[in-house]
DNA sequence: CTTTAGATCGGCT
DNA sequence: GCCGATCTAAAGC
């Protein structure tokens, strides 16, 4: 039972651009009910990858088994593994056959925040979901949330009551080796849950 | 405090 | 086989 306004985000919300999506998505919340508790957060840093315009995307390559769900219409989780150890969560969006996607990159916790410190195994509160593999971990999302229906009772996103009063960042993306002249990642200004970005791969992304 | 290397595995270029 | 939208631990300064 969150107590303010937890309106949730309609579908309308969804079927927009990635790019769009990834702005107005900085200072909604992140809900998940996890054995039967309520684990939430608030974004404050996302990535747009905008399909086959965009060689960083996974769906740039084409629809396969991995992405697929990333070629429906906004409003679906999109949850994929990698490194041999990670879960990243990310918002299908814009229109069906797209590909267009927004990646979870960091949330300020909210509530059960408890469950959260069990999953990650660490106290450190600037620790618990500062960076995408982390949130995942904190949140207990997995593969079982793929292709899982964000207008439902799972896992969701709302509205919060203090958006407005957030300071929008933009810059490169982060971790990624194509297309890394795009401004495509948003976060909350001086927040300190935002993912700690080591200066140099920003310029690494820079030189290269 | 900064930097590097290793972990680890599913999906594919 | 190869590589990744990452994280952590441990070595280096």
């Amino acid at each position: 039972m969150n107590g303010i306004k937890c309106k949730k985000l309609p579908k309308s919300f969804y079927t927009r651009g990635a790019v769009t999506v990834a702005k107005d998505l900085i200072g909604k919340v992140l809900v998940h009910k996890f054995d039967n508790k309520i684990l939430s957060g608030i974004i404050v840093e996302t990535e747009a990858y905008t399909g086959k315009n965009d060689p960083a995307s996974h769906s740039f390559i084409g629809k396969t088994k991995r992405n697929g769900v990333m070629f429906e219409e906004g409003g679906k989780s999109y949850v994929y593994f990698t490194y041999g150890n990670h879960y990243c969560f990310n918002v299908v969006t814009g229109k069906k056959d797209r590909g267009n996607a927004v990646l979870i990159r960091a949330v300020q916790p909210l509530e059960g925040i408890d469950i959260m410190r069990k999953n990650r195994g660490t106290d450190d509160m600037y620790n618990l979901t500062s960076g995408p593999g982390k949130l995942a971990q904190a949140l207990g999302i997995d593969k079982k949330l793929y292709a899982a229906d964000l207008t439902g009772d799972i896992i969701y996103l709302t509205e919060s009551g203090n958006a407005g009063k957030i300071r929008i960042s933009r810059s490169k993306r982060i971790g990624i080796s194509k297309n890394t002249e795009k401004l495509y990642r948003f976060f909350a200004k001086d927040n300190p849950y935002v993912s700690k970005v080591n200066i140099k791969t920003l310029l690494k992304n820079d030189s290269r």
